[in-house]
DNA sequence: ATCATTGCAAATACTTTGCAGCGTT
DNA sequence: AACGCTGCAAAGTATTTGCAATGAT
């Protein structure tokens, strides 16, 4: 079994567990989002979903998200310009690097997130629950293109 | 010269460089920016300059808010839930801890940037320029509201 | 006096919602 | 069979824009 097919399994077994119903619509959501390339927008999945169910509608790819977001099997990343990226893989906060040329996203590793919360703990006082670490620049492509 | 009128200043500047003129709506966004509390929203800050002058529109407390952006002046923090702060007083990058029940914003000292954007350049090959941290928690006070 | 800026209102873009009918469990 | 889900369209919400009048330089 694959590493994509053990997310699928999971998000299907959330839904289960909350009592969701797993209709054709939302189980393309599903594997776009544990199978599917990266980070993908509402309208892309949407787009990919209405190529298999022309039928779909965008409110059911928002609702879809909706529900796994709450339950907590996908990762919203909203950006300044209003538009949000979905992360299935991963659908816990970890560090992007975000390609301002391209619009690319990557996860690269991050070893210090201990020490990261640690300091911001002691500096601030609070009780941190989670985070968000996004990093723009160039991507090694657009960097090679001047 | 206090510290908040040092900002002020140097809003002031950027405009006249910039060859913005300075109206009075302008001035007591600047004002507030730079001298008044925290991290405002759009609203907050439209609330308190129509409270001196009762004809401002919210449409330009926007325009003003672009256009201190597009002159590095002024640091959005745009939020998931479509809100928006501002930061007039530190206009570049940094950390934020955001209260997950009241809301506060708090800027942390923070020591490794340096260490967190060279592991981030190593592990993705980005050529890396601006960031965006943000920690979420309960604040001292709200922690012990239970 | 010039022309950037203002304020109103309409437009935009994106997301959410109400509801009747459908289809999974 | 029950009732959660879908799809349509309408309603929100937040921000942007067009334009005539205003006012800072």
């Amino acid at each position: 079994m694959t590493v994509p097919d053990q997310r699928l399994e999971q998000m299907i077994a959330a839904m289960q567990r909350a009592g969701r119903r797993l209709t054709p619509q939302r189980l393309a959501v599903l594997r776009l989002l544990a199978q599917g390339p990266g980070h993908p927008s509402v309208e892309q999945l949407h787009a990919a979903v209405a190529a298999q169910f022309p039928s779909t509608s965008l409110a059911t790819t928002y609702k879809t998200l909706a529900m796994l977001k709450e339950l907590g099997q996908v990762l919203e990343l909203a950006f300044a310009d209003g538009g949000c990226r979905y992360d299935g893989r991963r659908p816990y906060p970890h560090p992007h690097v975000i390609c301002t040329r391209c619009g690319a996203i990557e996860d690269p590793e991050y070893s210090s997130m201990e020490r990261l919360y640690q300091e911001m703990t002691e500096k601030s006082g609070f009780a941190i629950s989670h985070h968000r670490l996004d990093f723009f620049g160039l991507c090694p492509r657009c960097r090679g293109e001047g």
